[in-house]
DNA sequence: TGGGTTGATAGGCAAAAGCTATCAATGGTA
DNA sequence: TACCATTGATAGCTTTTGCCTATCAACCCA
């Protein structure tokens, strides 16, 4: 048993397309399509539902999907074991992170740098169920997102810091010159908020529900910074964490409003996949984030 | 990476030699030489220590075992699940007890034929240490033996039965007519004991002790067959479990005396190695090891 | 110093794996 | 309905890998 071929599966599932895996795995279509049917023969049975394009995977499909995520995984995890043995921590750490906590990655990735310099970074802004989904598929090696999720497959939290919600307005607009606003009164505002996909947005728009309003945002985008841009005009006004807020600067013309009834708080964490033992790089990640968490919570 | 090379590196450290490693793999010598040089060339690290012979391994290459073994036997255990899901439960459960507990193993893979007929058994006898090592090469699937053993792995246990001590002896025998008798009593008795690499020797050694007693056996044994054959002629005396002795069958002139001060309890459970999911045929026996639990139980 | 053991090395052959080119089936669309 | 694009399977060929036998070098022990 050869664990590239199973690696030929796992990005099948990622691809969902025989040329598009062959492509990712560095090999020619007919590579894969044999490595994959080799699996098959070898098993003595069918994993991959074919008609004339890929369909998806048969249950036993799906079984050997799973244990292959894992045999690839601890593959993975023994070499940068052994390298990070010999040249210390090296390599590259892949994050995921929702838009609203990207912020606060520098917080995690700052002090991780000055203790492990030869580690490189890559950072996805990601919505939470990406997260999960990437975390599962084994292309990046934590997650930052909302530790109260849906628990999807085998994962570690690290609980980081709680998301207080502000409402970003100018100081001469209806509400900008109070001291606290109620989500009642938020929901009078066309506000500019993540597009639904976002868990951010689903949770704020629960909020405003139960506050008896209704979310129908003026303005709608995936991106943070497009979202305080227009605030920052001082003519759009937007509801986010308040981490975020003072991250990107307000001016003195435009206020973050604390939002009561309620104070909505929602955990953001360190997702990592729970495997025994983990890289040293991911270990390394987890160490820092238990350290930078009370520090952070407010 | 091929995981047939990391069984080579399993059969090393199992056989501790390159030359019966290989015949263990049933390839020959040099290929097994190659395949483990090959494995280091990928690593970039010496994992064997070499001199004219086989010396160990290093610190990076324990590593590597470590990870080995675990890739190895999920590679094991998907194949098995995959079996399973077309065949039924089938294959071959490998089974190593302590003497002491080899009588009531049938009490655990009776009712296990019955529902799964396909699966066949090998049950070796072994002492507590023998049967750890065995659990940590994926040589044996399960272990019976002492629960409050120290806990060398990564296992998970299920408790079976209790360990209750009994003194074997002729009716006509010095304590013969007793309906209990004391360690300390015992201690003046010559037994028929276990040999000291046997956990149950052990225990009892430590009990005669404590009653300030010394253990001086007349006869040592590593099969309870022999010693029970011994006890049989109604000249010989010896210690232990009033289950095995039941089981065993006594005669009228044989009596099964329960010893106290202490009512001595020794727990006896499976043993199978934590690892999620288990095999299909191991989760069986976990099942039925829960199920049959409370009926030994005293 | 010589026989026995152990693991590495060399050379050769067969199997496996990968590539290019091509085919067959399907689905959408004019 | 006919045509084209897409997708995955197949065929034929080349390169690579894997494993074997035979042999060698180092070492152990007498």
């Amino acid at each position: 048993m050869v664990i590239d071929k199973l690696e030929f599966l796992l990005a099948l599932a990622r691809e969902k397309h025989f040329g598009r895996a062959a492509d990712a795995c560095g090999v020619t279509q007919p590579t894969l399509s044999a490595g994959v049917k080799q699996i098959e023969e070898q098993m003595g049975v069918l994993l991959v539902r074919r008609g004339s394009r890929f369909q998806g995977f048969t249950p036993e499909g799906e079984r050997v999907l799973d244990w292959a995520r894992r045999i690839v995984g601890d593959t993975r995890n023994m070499r940068e074991e052994i390298n990070s043995l010999r040249h210390g921590l090296t390599g590259r750490l892949r994050i995921a992170a929702i838009p609203t906590a990207l912020a606060m990655v520098a917080a995690l990735t700052t002090p991780y740098r000055e203790r492990h310099p030869n580690v490189q970074f890559t950072i996805y802004s990601r919505n939470s169920i990406e997260i999960l989904e990437l975390l599962e598929n084994l292309e990046i090696d934590a997650g930052i997102t909302y530790v109260e999720n849906e628990p999807l497959g085998r994962v570690s939290m690290v609980p980081l810091y709680h998301e207080h919600y502000r409402l970003l307005t100018s100081a001469d607009a209806p509400l900008g010159d109070r001291a606290s606003v109620t989500w009642a009164e938020v929901a009078q505002v066309p506000l500019c908020l993540l597009t639904p996909d976002m868990q951010n947005r689903r949770i704020i728009d629960r909020l405003l529900k139960s506050a008896g309003g209704e979310s129908r945002p003026t303005l709608e985008s995936d991106s943070m910074i497009l979202l305080f841009s227009h605030v920052r005009t001082g003519r759009w006004a937007s509801v986010m964490p308040a981490k975020i807020a003072e991250t990107l600067g307000l001016t003195d013309t435009i206020r973050a409003i604390p939002i009561t009834l309620p104070d909505a708080v929602q955990t953001i964490g360190l997702v990592v996949p729970q495997r025994e033992p983990m890289t040293p790089t991911t270990t390394a990640l987890v160490t820092e984030a238990r350290r930078i968490a009370p520090s952070l919570s407010d």
